[in-house]
DNA sequence: TGACAAGGTGACCAGGCGGTCATATAATAT
DNA sequence: ATATTATATGACCGCCTGGTCACCTTGTCA
């Protein structure tokens, strides 16, 4: 956590410096994104980072649970509406939001992309140990409760679904980044909705041959 | 390409340095990644290194083109019975083949998806035109195959279904890595194939419940 | 005005990095 | 025995890193 000093700022040199780590942190792993950097574009000393930050560590560790926080707001405030919907509903509903979320917070979603790369174990775990997972467990629930309303095939193994999908998600946000490489977003949007429901599609009918 | 120097070097020599490099590189990432360690672990000069390589790009370039085209020569040496076989078949048989691969060679394996991670424009793009991309059009050669032999429902899209199936192989590797932690590989090897067969039970029939 | 606290600063530290180069050694050819 | 070539070496370079610290500025009370 950032110190006491860091909180007493003001609200627009805090929001800068912020904006400035997840920049550094979005397009670098934890070894490579550099504090002499972050200070030089926050305009800031680099004496002054170390009187908000107790290290490196400690500003990593807190703007990715931030962009966490963020994403699961996001998630929860529209998801109400969700017991009244079929799993396929489901799903599209929450491949949906996540472009949403990665359209309105480009940057949260970049940095969640660089998290799910990071190969330092101390940055990971500390990041993690910060309470995590949820994602997870929110596929198996639904998946469970499907099955339990008779919804989807038994001989579906829960696990192999839940990593399946969020597989999916990466796969997701990959071809969304091909599409938005120089392109306006407005023009690919029925692409990335299309490429969804393909998705989609193969997840719940199969690819073979139907009899009927 | 390495200097003639290195190719010069006694066999004993030569492959030492390659092995550790393949160490550190599948450790960290290109950045991360250090000469300095690479030179005291493999037991010679700073100097001798840069009369082998001519720079640290050269020898991550080399290390994973070799990853690369032993896994190719790998696949290649089976892959002659493979137009007989269903497409269900072809797929299963990439997948375990993959999983043999990665436990036959698992210095190769951790190398690729280290390299599936990096996010050094520089390095990754050297590295991809060296000769990559190979993985993609086969998956979507095979399912053009299947598809003219109607041996796949044509409304499911080809592009979805290759992204889909190249983001099973990394959600193998990653079950993989988590049962292969500590216990023997012997133990687990019933557990991984069944959990390839949950997914391409999932891709070949989808989810819904079946109606005949 | 003076005292005290809180915040801001950048030179500085030790250590690591990729890369160079003059020099030393070994092996070969004359 | 000498000259020539190929290889081995590690001190050294400039640069960057995360982190520290003595000093300076600013603001708030008395």
């Amino acid at each position: 956590m950032p110190k006491e000093t860091f909180f007493n700022l003001q609200a627009d040199k805090r929001n800068l410096i912020i904006s400035v780590a997840i920049y550094e942190f979005s397009k670098a792993d934890y070894n490579t994104a550099s504090i002499n950097q972050i200070c030089k574009k926050a305009c800031i000393a680099k004496g002054s980072f170390y009187q908000y930050f107790a290290d490196k560590l400690d500003l990593y560790v807190y703007v990715m649970t931030s962009a966490i926080e963020e994403k699961i707001k996001f998630f929860s405030s529209t998801i109400t509406e969700f017991h009244n919907l079929t799993l396929l509903e489901q799903f599209r509903f929450l491949f949906k939001k996540g472009i949403e979320f990665a359209k309105k917070h480009p940057k949260y979603a970049a940095l969640g992309e660089q998290f799910s790369k990071e190969s330092d174990e101390t940055a990971k775990s500390a990041v993690i140990k910060e309470g995590n997972k949820q994602s997870e467990t929110l596929f198996m629930q639904m998946i469970h409760n499907a099955k339990a309303k008779g919804e989807i095939d038994n001989k579906v193994d829960t696990l192999a679904l839940t990593l399946l999908l969020q597989s999916l998600n990466s796969a997701i946000y990959k071809y969304m980044q091909d599409k938005f490489e120089s392109i306006s977003y407005e023009h690919n949007e029925k692409d990335i909705n299309a490429f969804v429901d393909s998705l989609l599609y193969i997840v719940f009918n199969g690819i073979k041959i139907k009899t009927d």
